[in-house]
DNA sequence: TGCTCCATCCCCGAAAGCGGGGATAACATT
DNA sequence: AATGTTATCCCCGCTTTCGGGGATGGAGCA
């Protein structure tokens, strides 16, 4: 491999980001091509030269990773962002995931896993410190048990219900459908009637939680 | 470690069955208790003496690995389960979450993956193939830049929004919230202006995309 | 041949919500 | 001192939805 994979980190502690730089210095097919040491920063000298990856820390001065995470992402897409962190809470995790970022390393792990973790996201993987990736996947397991439940309502009824989320009132779906608005009505019915609820506003609620 | 970690095989496939086990009987901490050729076989025999960890095929016979894994998971919530099959579509993958998987491996790895995978998960990890990771965390990314949008919600509209998907009325808010149902009313009019939504109805489906 | 879903349509009267105004007072920002 | 946001309340008239019925034909199953 003649071209080094190129890599910026993002890490306010100078100590912690010169041992970072230090640890990738040593590997043949990685190189460090920026530093930063505040998201700000961050936001100016990597669109000039976007690595193939960024190494984030999330405890920054000013702006926090995860801002900073969101807000390359609208310029650069396909950037790879890889945070590294202390944190491991639930709310943390998702928030930097949302915010693009493709993988989630703990700081207490050894050297050797963020330059696996830099291979990996290099080659379409998203690595994750193992506890975080059970939480991700805890995440699934809340939102599980349903995919049996709610799903007794008919075609027609899905249909009803999925319109009825996108803010059309009766009239409009019967429009969309080419049936008759008291259809709609009956139908209406049926899915509270299935669905345990007194309303389609809570059915729309609900739908949600039921949804993949 | 004088208790080795218990491990229980459900593959149809004879001959991958035989080698998963005969991987599994070179590994000191590692015992495999139980194999079965079927889904309904395993739920027969799996909670007769609980393995610590499964690993589960979804291609069966008969019952499916997934809706295994949802049966097993009733009576024992404890179950660790990791999906060791050859599909990568995203649908398979979060049935498989949901349905209370915590690992979820391709079958072209190699064996020593299967091992590590094991160890994961009874260290309480989540192990994924790294493509597979990939996958989850695009999820996030979809459900994603939302995060900074809608919520310039005052708190009191918020509190309204939510109610008003657990499907009160605007009389019932008004009672909960000691306030009057104009009042309530008012909120929701700039819930909507602010979401940009024609009804309340859409605003409650809008909540479920920017809600994790 | 019943039985149960499903999709479709209808009626009435009452309840709830909507559109589109207006208003007051408190507080923060500028 | 002016502006903006929040929280609170009010009115009128119209539209929409709800509750609670009933009805028909077709498909699929026992």
């Amino acid at each position: 491999m003649n071209t080094k994979k190129t890599v910026a980190v993002v890490e306010d502690d100078r100590r912690l980001r010169e041992k970072l730089v230090q640890v990738l210095e040593n590997i043949k097919d990685i190189e460090c091509i920026a530093t930063c040491s505040s998201g700000e920063e961050a936001l100016k000298v990597i669109p000039l030269r976007p690595p193939d990856v960024v190494l984030m820390d999330i405890k920054l001065p000013g702006m926090s990773g995860i801002q900073c995470v969101a807000e390359l992402k609208k310029s650069l897409p396909k950037l790879q962002v890889i945070m590294v962190t202390i944190y491991e809470d639930s709310e943390r995790i998702f928030k930097a995931l949302k915010a693009g970022a493709s993988g989630y390393l703990v700081k207490s792990g050894p050297p050797e896993q963020l330059i696996e973790a830099i291979r990996d996201v290099f080659a379409g993987g998203s690595p994750m410190s193992s506890h975080i990736a059970r939480k991700v996947v805890q995440h699934f397991h809340l939102i599980g048990p349903s995919i049996e439940e709610a799903n007794n309502l008919s075609p027609r009824e899905q249909q009803v219900l999925t319109l009825l989320a996108s803010g059309y009132i009766y009239k409009e779906i019967a429009d969309q459908l080419h049936i008759g608005a008291e259809t709609v009505r009956t139908y209406v019915k049926n899915i509270c009637y299935k669905m345990h609820v007194r309303s389609r506003v809570e059915a729309v609620a609900k739908l949600r939680k039921d949804a993949y």
